[in-house]
DNA sequence: CTTCCTTATAGTTTATTTGACTACAAGTAT
DNA sequence: ATACTTGTAGTCAAATAAACTATAAGGAAG
């Protein structure tokens, strides 16, 4: 979110920018993707992957292309979480941005520090601190968002390995939630669901009874993403 | 969302602008709120109000701000839907339009063309159409919103007017939800809510048994605004 | 190889919530 | 007085949720 080039000028929207609120989920950890800016005023800061809008494009398209261009990740489903207007939000003119979110598997990503950045990396939401500007609003409202689709939505599953246990899911919602569930009644409720399929495999490297490895039926995914369900537990 | 004078260009942002999905309810049909513009390339056609934001304001600011130069309606809450972006959704430029929402009584308000605005008026949702540019998708979100939340939360009361019946209240869920209920259930899930304060009043000059008066538990309320509740019926 | 420890998984029990109904009360209109 | 409409109360079986107990499956320690 650097002030464009005058050569840059021509094609971008002046005063609306992107900003992307990344989580990923690691080690029990719900974690959110930085960047360290390499330019501009807000050099050497960390803050949110985000940037200018080409006139021509969506900002859809804006946000994918800007993650890529900065931290190399590309082609994930960012949802829009709403613009953020403080007239005072930007110091140096008046920039309104549209805030995104989106949850990925970091496993599946390559990290790849492009463009204006000069880092990028995953923190532990928790221990966040000093985000530039107004991102540590823009998070907040991530996270917000977050808890209240988790609830009904089967979305969390965006965070997980391919293959992961009951117990690794419900420690999923409980960092995520913040409150502690009883692991019969979870079992039970997200195996009604028909939300996962049984693998015939189990972990390994355990030093107690090695739990049964699951996956996701995505067709039961489909529908329940679109009916949506209550999770409350 | 008429081209900006010059004089006016300095003061506003160019490629940003606002747009309303005002809800009434009435005579048990769902309304929104219509504007007629006055001038412009879209004169004489019907559209949402909206228009240019003020490089000061904030953009709830300036949703509150036209809403009331446009309609008269003032000091509503307004929340925020996102951002619409399709970069050919403007004729003239390249512009970004952030859409709000907001549930008002109609009786609580008088409405009174403003502005730019030649004609203001509450149309029945299912019998809207032609709107001006992308405003039939706005509408659209806004009432996919106004669906989800009203399973979520108790927001639909805003509708209604002080003194209500349970059937009236019912009767709004089934408009909105474009599904029938049953009367007894209904009123034993709301009423065990605790939200609604029954009133010594009955319904008046109705040609059957008057139904018992209603109004909101304001406190219940404000509790279930922050927890949520689960409406499905 | 037996015992202990940890975690996985199955099952029980009780209270609560739903959904579909029935029944009756309270008014208006004829 | 009677029929008709809508309001309100209550019943009952099925489904769900919450708290809890019990057992199984492994590894680790002796």
């Amino acid at each position: 979110m650097n002030n464009p080039s005058p050569a840059e000028k021509a094609a971008i929207l002046e005063s609306i920018t992107i900003d992307c609120v990344i989580f990923g989920f690691k080690a029990g950890n719900l974690e959110v993707l930085l960047v360290r800016h390499g330019e501009g005023i807000s050099k050497d800061k960390w803050g949110l992957p985000g940037g200018w809008i080409y006139k021509t494009e969506s900002t859809d398209d804006a946000a994918n292309r800007l993650l890529l261009e900065l931290t190399g990740i590309k082609d994930i489903y960012l949802e829009q979480l709403r613009a953020f207007s403080d007239p005072d939000r930007f110091p140096l003119s008046r920039v309104i941005t549209i805030g995104y979110y989106a949850l990925i598997k970091e496993e599946d990503y390559d990290l790849k520090a492009g463009a204006t950045a000069a880092e990028v990396a995953w923190f532990k939401v928790s221990q966040v601190k000093d985000l530039i500007y107004d991102h540590a609003q823009i998070l907040e409202i991530g996270l917000k968002r977050l808890r209240r689709r988790i609830k009904q939505e089967p979305i969390g599953f965006n965070l997980l390995p391919q293959k992961f246990t009951l117990l690794q899911l419900m420690h999923l919602y409980e960092e995520i939630l913040g409150k502690e569930m009883d692991k019969p009644n979870f079992r039970r409720k997200i195996l009604k669901m028909n939300l996962l399929t049984p693998l015939n495999e189990k972990e390994k490297d355990v030093s107690h009874r090695a739990a049964k490895l699951y996956q996701f039926n995505p067709e039961t995914y489909q529908q329940l993403l679109e009916k949506g369900f209550n999770f409350e537990f």
